[in-house]
DNA sequence: CTCCTATTTGTTATATTATAACATACCACT
DNA sequence: AGTGGTATGTTATAATATAACAAATAGGAG
């Protein structure tokens, strides 16, 4: 993967988590930090007991482990923001990685490798535009769009 | 609603799942039906253990009550035949509704009202293209694709 | 600085969703 | 009737997620 330098892609998700949790008055505070960091370290789709075990095995010694709500609370947060989505299909979730400057409200379309857990994001301008005027043709109103393929990734089909 | 005559509905469906079962050599049990026949009592989406609750309630005496791994088991048949489909971002379940003798693997759009639990269920044609050259595009293979739509339906509106 | 309030985190317990494992029953075919 | 495969019953437990309340922490008002 030359064209993908991760840690570049670490520090700028990092640094862009900050500041839109600023903007919105809100805290990134160390907790969250390291749940994003953990899903942010590759762009694979984790369940939130693997993201507790991660923690735990970073845990400061002196301190209780973190619980189950710990990492539920920090997955909240981070959702909330659109600093992660959930692969409800498989109930994982990822980091974004789409650019969050240019669409606030973007409508996701995940890839899902089932070899390898690894997550491809698009974003979905043409289909979303699709799904809302299908969905006002019966007068119903969207809140939220789930598009989630399953599939295999280019370079597990390789193996 | 005078424009779906639902015992004709549910008869239809009933009638179409003992041929696609036998075509498959497969059996439409009875506790297989009787999953079937409880989500296609109304369009609606229904937890697993909701529809284990119902199953008990129609229970005969005489007999143990129905466990987890019997809805479990009826569900994942009716999966298979594609006679029923999940929600994945709220783990329920509904009965398929668009015409299956003409799309025998169709792309399903889901629009599901968070206020009543109302499915629509759509065909994407032209959606499930998109996202079949879009994953070409970059070498991933689909296997399955999500489509849900979560928000509001026009009856839930006008209330 | 110190008190006050709101937010965050810790902790315990439990709810919800789903499956493993093995025993029993049923059904079709011989 | 015997036999092999499918289906069901039954018990236990795994995996995912949240409720409820206590303790700690951070920032602002005085």
């Amino acid at each position: 993967m030359a064209e993908h330098n991760h840690n570049i892609c670490i520090e700028k998700s990092t640094q862009f988590a900050q500041e839109l949790a600023l903007s919105k008055g809100k805290k990134l505070t160390a907790q969250r930090l390291l749940v994003l960091n953990i899903l942010l370290s590759d762009h694979k789709a984790m369940g939130a007991y693997d993201i507790l075990d991660k923690m735990r095995d970073m845990h400061v010694a002196g301190q209780g482990k973190p619980q189950p709500p710990t990492v539920y609370r920090a997955l909240d947060f981070l959702l909330d923001l659109g600093l992660i989505h959930k692969v409800e299909s498989q109930n994982s979730f990822y980091a974004c990685m789409v650019d969050r400057s240019q669409d606030e409200h973007h409508l996701a379309q995940a890839f899902i490798c089932d070899a390898c857990g690894h997550v491809d994001e698009k974003i979905a301008r043409r289909g979303a535009q699709n799904l809302f005027e299908k969905a006002a043709s019966f007068g119903f109103k969207i809140d939220k769009v789930i598009v989630e393929c399953r599939g295999i990734c280019a370079t597990c089909q390789a193996i």
